[in-house]
DNA sequence: CGGTATCCGCTTTGATACTG
DNA sequence: CAGTATCAAAGCGGATACCG
């Protein structure tokens, strides 16, 4: 999220989906509601950092619905909103897309 | 292109297509044949040095075609792979979103 | 025309430690 | 459990200058 002013949908979409963690987060999302350390233990490698960091800024774009369970020990409850549901429905096509190319990618060389 | 190994379809793919520029280059490409000083006047703001860098790196993905032609001036052609079609086809439906809600993303808060 | 090379700042990400 | 704070490292991308 960093343009004001984009030249086409494709840029609008990468804008609010680049980054190494964001679509991950989405798809995770996918199976429904989901706590903050459920998160963190379904993406592997994310930091409680990042991932907060991410969930904050999907909230805000009005992907994700952050829900506060006043409670001890605390819990917080994290969902799609229709927003985020229509955006991962977009993401499908390019999930299966990389789910067929996937060994083809890894074989590729970096550098 | 950061990682080795990805935990499902959509990491591998947001790792391909990722950054600032890729998806839009892909898109550029999707009308055919096109030449760096085309490129980079339709990709708007983009730097030589970007275009070059980031159409060097689909090139070793194996997404993009490059076309020396030897004559005075210099002419090079990029195109689309196969693959790089297909990575196109499945960029649809994102772009397709980004279209629809785009004024929202334009609208939401940053910072 | 179609690049390369170099430098540099800003943002993103990671590591570590700490808290209500 | 669900964060926050701080610092440091890495990487992305821009500006400028130059070349075959």
């Amino acid at each position: 999220m960093k343009k004001r002013t984009y030249s086409c949908g494709l840029d609008a979409a990468v804008d609010v989906v680049g980054g190494k963690w964001k679509a991950l987060i989405l798809w995770e999302l996918h199976t429904g509601v989901r706590r903050f350390a459920e998160l963190r233990r379904g993406i592997d490698g994310i930091s409680e950092k990042m991932l907060i960091q991410q969930l904050r800024e999907m909230e805000t774009y009005g992907l994700v619905h952050r829900e506060v369970h006043r409670q001890v020990p605390p819990k917080v409850e994290y969902s799609l909103t229709d927003f985020g549901r229509s955006l991962n429905e977009a993401l499908i096509p390019l999930g299966d897309w990389g789910e067929r190319h996937m060994s083809t990618i890894e074989a590729i060389p970096r550098d």
